[in-house]
DNA sequence: TTGATTTCGTTGGGTTCCAAACGATATTAT
DNA sequence: ATAATATCGTTTGGAACCCAACGAAATCAA
């Protein structure tokens, strides 16, 4: 979730002092709905994030981004750590990191293929996957808990919402990245 | 955020390994339209953040906490440190090093106040007002793009979903709060 | 007044994170 | 073959983050 804010953290533009901005931005011109939106994302990624963590990660000594890794190999199977970046989100030396302290609770290990000795593959330990037939299910629990009130419409639109936004932001990277070019 | 990030930056269980999820997860109840909601919540919020961070953050040498603090001087003017952590969603240990970083920048001023001495109010300098003037309309055409595929009423509904949402882990904290009381 | 309590911001330790630089290995070009 | 490139994971340095402990200042008690 990354700090994640996501951090890496992440913190936001508030939404309590919306009618104070309103006042202060009145020449500037501002679209209060696109700030509303957005800001109200942070704001639910870092409450959320931080629930998690207190309420079902902390027990296990589990990092949000070492459940992140330890969910993508549970799911996936063994891995290339260049992959588990992609899907985990996260940086590779951040992951360099994570993944040594997955493998000091022997969650993990880490092998180097024949067919490549550049890589590195992770995989889940027997104890590992214990670990997320535990803890996942708790972790679900309080995923139903945080969105019970938007109900099963409300959940489906949400998800289908923040799809298309993150969509729309996968299609503006692909435009910087072409305008930064200079060769 | 974070994390994530956020936060923390934080990194969430991935949308895109949902198919492989439901056959790995058969045996386990588990709630997939809660995990989809939650999963892309963390994953925009990282997205994001990470994109402000690229495009407009970055020149002006600010972090996403230090501008989120710089934003709310701007809006709400001289701030009393104590008041600036609920706002940014930041813990007081973490404020110091964000004002340390600011002061050195010059985009902020600290001082005690007569009135209680042991009180720290933060304050933007003309330089910090400035900056916000050029950086905020930058930050907000960032909002604006990500959103821009949700309409003006897509926008609207994210909004109230994640303030729905925003409740209703504010009223859960409170619960939990109280089943840990000892005394 | 004096002592205990509360309320502040700061500090220190430990973790997480990113970005950039660095080696090692593999691939491609000459 | 041999050199230049590209692709890996790791290391390093620094910001941000949380938590717990601390000291200063204000408040309250007796």
């Amino acid at each position: 979730m990354t700090k994640n804010r996501p951090r890496r953290l992440l913190t936001p533009p508030l939404a309590p002092g919306e009618k104070a901005a309103r006042k202060r931005l009145g020449d500037l011109e501002i679209d209060l709905p696109s700030m509303a939106a957005v800001s109200n994302v942070f704001r639910v990624a870092n409450a959320a994030g931080k629930y998690f963590e207190r309420l079902v990660l902390r027990e296990y000594n589990l990092s949000f981004s070492g459940f992140t890794v330890m969910w993508v190999l549970w799911i996936n199977g063994p891995t290339e750590t260049r992959h588990l970046v992609d899907e985990a989100t996260i940086t590779k030396g951040t992951l360099t990191g994570v993944l040594k302290t997955l493998e000091c609770l022997e969650y993990v290990t880490r092998a180097t293929p024949e067919y490549d000795r550049r890589l590195t593959v992770a995989t889940l330990t027997t104890r590992g996957k214990l670990l997320m037939t535990r803890v996942f299910p708790k972790f679900n629990q309080a995923e139903i808990q945080v969105t019970a009130s938007l109900g099963s419409k409300g959940r489906r639109e949400l998800t289908i919402a923040l799809r298309t936004v993150l969509a729309e932001i996968e299609y503006l990277e692909t435009q910087d990245e072409g305008g930064q070019e200079i060769d």
